[in-house]
RNA sequence: GCUGAUGUAGCUCAGUCGGUAGAGCGCAUCCUUGGUAAGGAUGAGGUCGGCGGUUCGAAUCCGCCCAUCAGCUCCA
């Protein structure tokens, strides 16, 4: 075991020991009769364990938790380890429902060992372990938080609280951890975005960003790029309703498996009032809908029947309209493959508690694709699609990893069809990342097809799915898509969706926390601020700013006659990547003054000319990293 | 939807035991007329998230709701 190998195989028993100190813990300050015990397992920055408690564990409670964990390391108890049979581990744990399943479901031929820590607690563990309390003492933990979680992650399930613990092998260790979560915190895109003036959310409109003017510059220039790469790549771009009857959402199945993440619109006659007696408008209500209170709404209320024809969705995603683009007329096989881009308005309708700044929201757009193909295509669109990602992807400096979603349980058409798109999807990823080279979540697909997903990570560490490329031999049938074969015949086309941003909302969140606000040049929402020092300075200020928009250059300057300080400073606070000051000097010379972010050094007699070819320069190669030398 | 938390000026936050609402930054006006995140003066700005309750009196206590955050569960 090397050094790195040592520290980290003690980090682990640390923790784990003190996975079990807070069991104990929570065992002495709840009451150990009202206690149920679930796992608790070590995470990236200390470890969690569930438990069911007698009442719900708030804030309060962490000191007191807190304050008896350490009184138990202080106890300095032995640790033992014990192998058992499993009659008598079932025995030790009788009455500790969780544990009795736990070891039920533990393989025949599995060692099962239980660790005693003193003489008055005991849990089920692989180990290894501390051999006494007193070797904890010198961690540094601290309660991080507690939640709900469900059982082995069914909802249907008991509900636990698990306790978060912060826990590293000292003091300094947590305290760096803390320093790092502070920083991360800052790269909050929420918090960059209302700084740098992108974005807002109101109470009016929840998860519904409004992008503000420097955000939806940022906004264009993502889709400009996206639209400039598909161009190459032989993509169309269309645009479709964004509102469509329930006819359409159910031949597409929408109104079978995702209704209830659909915003309605009633049709003209859609609204019924309570006290009229329309048959049907109860038996319609959806499963699970309390009927009781519909009765007792107010005389003349609004009741909403969504059942009506001419009920209206909001479109949640782009699909069923590029499958009536398709099938406006009849196809030769000779076209193919079609692809549709479109970047039109999403709607998705979220359970409460699962908005998140950009990363989730209820309305969106994509950079949606829908491909028709055939069968044959498969594999060569697929490669193409992944080479387009890496070539985003490396644009903004980020790393992605690949995870291939299988059929799930209720997944819609022919288990043949399915097995068929699974393997032509494997293939393609073993011949890219090498087998085992990404994850594999069985039963995570669509429920019309399997799909790849890439996914990227934000300032805290978590993962979000942006791209995703999915299979879909379903839509084609429910829509009846056919081409004409070369002999002839009428052939279903395979539909590819993707998209590689995957929400340009999330996407921006992502970006945002990655470049902690400081963009690119060629995304960045104004590129150029414009100081002249004083207000005599502004006519030549005019003609550099000028010559900067002549090449699509995003400039902003500020005429006021105000200290030049103040001018400098509020394009500073917002990231401008370069600002140039203008003065005497510069007007007699044609030159400007630059100050580049993130550099104090300013960077004098800078022909203008240079300056705009370097911009220019910058916008086409869409770099990274800004220029500081010129 | 569930667990925990949060919501006071545009922003960041303070507000003790229930007794007329506070600061800094920002904003407006003025002075300083300037070389890279200035200094000073004056001023405007509040339904204390919303509704209801308790009370002589509520930002403060209680209930419900809304929104947001960290998780869980979901997520085409």
């Amino acid at each position: 075991m090397d050094k790195e190998e040592y520290r980290k195989f003690y980090l682990e028993v640390y923790r784990h020991s003190l996975a079990h100190i807070l069991a104990k813990a929570v065992f002495e300050v709840f009451g150990k009769d009202e206690v149920q015990y679930a796992i608790g397992p070590q995470i990236a920055d200390g470890f969690y364990y569930d438990f069911l408690l007698p009442r719900n564990c708030t804030n309060e409670d962490f000191p007191v938790i807190e304050a008896k964990m350490k009184e138990i390391i202080k106890r300095r108890e032995d640790w033992k380890c014990e192998e058992l049979s499993r009659d008598d581990a079932m025995n030790l744990f009788k009455g500790q429902k969780f544990k009795e399943e736990l070891i039920a479901d533990l393989p025949e031929d599995e060692k099962i060992t239980v660790y005693h820590t003193g003489d008055d607690f005991v849990d089920l563990c692989r180990g290894p372990h501390i051999s006494n309390s007193q070797e904890l003492m010198n961690a540094a933990f601290q309660i991080r938080a507690v939640s709900g979680s469900y059982w082995r992650g069914d909802e249907h399930r008991d509900q636990l609280q698990r306790i978060y613990v912060y826990a590293f092998p000292d003091q300094k260790a947590l305290k760096d951890h803390l320093n790092w979560v502070k920083e991360a915190m800052e790269r909050d895109h929420k918090k960059i975005g209302a700084q740098l003036d992108l974005f807002m959310f109101d109470d009016t409109a929840p998860g519904m960003p409004y992008w503000l003017p420097r955000g939806w510059q940022l906004y264009q220039a993502l889709l400009a790029y996206s639209r400039e790469i598909q161009w190459k790549h032989g993509y169309t771009e269309i645009s479709a309703p964004v509102v469509n009857k329930k006819k359409l959402w159910l031949i597409s199945g929408h109104w079978a498996h995702y209704v209830n993440n659909m915003f309605m619109i009633p049709g003209i006659s859609g609204w019924l009032s309570a006290d009229a007696e329309i048959p049907g408008v109860l038996d319609n209500l959806q499963e699970g809908a309390a009927k009781e209170t519909e009765v007792r709404l107010p005389k003349g209320s609004a009741v909403f029947n969504r059942e009506l024809d001419e009920t209206m969705g909001a479109k949640p995603m782009n699909c069923p309209n590029a499958m009536m683009t398709y099938k406006r007329r009849v196809h030769s096989y000779k076209e193919l493959p079609i692809r549709y881009s479109e970047y039109d308005v999403l709607h998705r309708k979220e359970k409460s508690g699962q908005m998140n700044g950009l990363f989730r929201v209820q309305e969106f757009r994509q950079d949606d694709d829908h491909t028709f193909v055939m069968e044959s295509q498969i594999e060569e669109e697929i490669a193409d699609i992944i080479s387009i990602a890496d070539e985003i992807y490396s644009t903004f400096g980020v790393t992605y990893r690949a995870e291939l979603s299988t059929r799930p349980d209720d997944f819609m058409g022919d288990i043949e069809v399915w097995n068929r798109a699974e393997a032509a999807l494997k293939k393609i990823l073993d011949d890219k990342y090498g087998e085992g080279g990404y994850e594999v979540n069985e039963g995570d697909g669509a429920f019309y097809g399997p799909k790849i997903d890439l996914q990227i990570k934000d300032a805290l560490g978590r993962e979000w799915q942006c791209g995703t490329i999915q299979l879909d031999f379903q839509l084609p049938h429910n829509f009846g898509l056919t081409y004409q074969n070369r002999e002839g015949g009428m052939e279903m086309p395979v539909v590819i969706h993707r998209a590689l941003y995957g929400s340009l909302e999330r996407f921006i969140g992502i970006i945002i926390e990655n470049f902690k606000g400081n963009f690119p040049f060629w995304m960045s929402p104004m590129q150029v601020g414009v100081v002249p020092i004083r207000v005599e300075h502004n006519a030549y200020a005019e003609e550099v700013v000028k010559a900067l928009e002549e090449e699509d250059i995003r400039v902003e300057v500020d005429y006021a006659d105000k200290n030049m300080n103040e001018k400098v400073k509020a394009y500073k606070t917002m990231k401008d990547p370069y600002i140039l000051v203008l003065g005497d000097k510069e007007a007699a010379g044609r030159t400007v003054s630059v100050t580049v972010r993130g550099s104090k050094q300013q960077l004098h007699d800078i022909p203008l000319d240079t300056f705009v070819k370097v911009c220019k320069k910058l916008n086409r190669s869409r770099a990274i990293d800004l220029v500081t030398e010129m």
